[in-house]
DNA sequence: TAAGATATGAGAATTATTTCACAAATTTGG
DNA sequence: CCAAATTTGTGAAATAATTCTCATATCTTA
């Protein structure tokens, strides 16, 4: 539908939208049907013409004099964004966290469904968590054959990240979440994503410390 | 020891300079003692002359026809960061999420400890979770007060983050670490940050959906 | 100790992003 | 139905961030 318009997009543009979809589905939790940038601005704490202007990006979504439908604006954006649609993921490092991840009811309401998890270690090999039994590493190429998975996530320990990034690049994959505190290298067309939210406590304690610099 | 040289540092600088620290603390576990900011750069996926310039804000931290040692670059980053430090920060909702980071040992390993339970939830208050009672988010001041937390860390459920926040802001905190996924409204003088990693989902998702656009 | 090789630090040039400002479109009220 | 009030969408201007370039400093080797 929403049809790209230029070429490149900035990356801050790509995080604002999420986070202008975040804040349209609270409003529409709340009841709002339509608002306009200067509110929303507000409350996503960016310039106004900063949200036209990424808008812009993908097409005309507003009323003139009126705004945004609300219902209408989170379709657009998230068709933009490409998540109106079922993403396949499959899990690599099933410890605590990659447990937590598959428990995660979120994940699969979102769209984003947990299809296979993975791991080397043989005494998880075998093992349910949340309906899936842990599969060996090396065996991901055969099961994405199999169940089609776009998108990998990585929650090993750090030493361990670069192997598993290989292993699901070789299957297929074209996307990848890394949850390990280490960088991965990976082919061009593959997309990599960190999480990281140590590096958001730095920056809390960097702006804690140097009050002025803001 | 290292001072910060000109007023207006980037947020984007902070970010890089928490991915230098953790790939330089991954070299160094590989016992790599000196290394110059041009593999230092391939290995963050960043430019070379970014990196001299991100830490530059800083000091002079390099040797001219040799690079940085390892060891040395760490701890000036992570002074800069002022991570070289033990901060204390309270958390407010004792959900799946906030237990899991109530007993993730990485917090205090970074420095980051966590001294304070919070939920509003009768249910939860007096329980204990990794050797904290639980304790009612109305008393967040008063503990506060005892324990001199500065940073809060908020994983209630979306409705309920913009209570938690505006209790650890009378309590007197300056940061707040936001994993509800919704926008909160606080002072100047406090600092927010947001941890959601369906938003990186959705990056890696608008990336493979168009592969032209980077 | 001097020459060659290397790599930082910083000013200049470039590129990218954000904000401004306003014309165009829509609604509302008299 | 027209005028006033809104509010979008967009080109232009301003600001910010990144990359280039090279002088300067250090190390190494003969």
């Amino acid at each position: 539908m929403p049809q790209q318009k230029s070429e490149h997009i900035p990356r801050a543009t790509i995080q604002r939208l999420a986070v202008y979809v975040q804040v349209l589905e609270n409003l529409q939790r709340e009841g709002t049907e339509v608002i306009s940038s200067e509110p929303l601005a507000k409350a996503c704490n960016v310039n106004a013409s900063q949200i036209r202007k990424d808008l812009a990006y993908f097409g005309e979504f507003g009323v003139r004099g009126v705004g945004y439908y609300v219902k209408n604006l989170i379709a657009s954006i998230t068709s933009a964004l490409g998540v109106d649609r079922e993403w396949r993921t499959v899990l690599v490092g099933v410890g605590n966290l990659g447990k937590a991840l598959l428990n995660h009811k979120e994940f699969r309401l979102r769209g984003f469904n947990i299809v296979g998890a993975f791991d080397c270690d043989p005494f998880k090999i075998g093992e349910e968590v949340s309906g899936l039994e842990v599969v060996c590493t090396k065996r991901l190429r055969e099961m994405i054959g199999d169940n089609g998975a776009e998108i990998g996530i990585i929650t090993t320990p750090p030493e361990r990240a670069q192997r598993a990034a290989n292993h699901l690049v070789e299957a297929g994959i074209n996307g990848i979440l890394n949850f390990a505190p280490s960088r991965i290298t990976v082919p061009d067309h593959v997309n990599v994503e960190y999480v990281d939210f140590f590096h958001h406590l730095y920056a809390l304690s960097f702006n804690i410390t140097h009050p002025n610099s803001k």
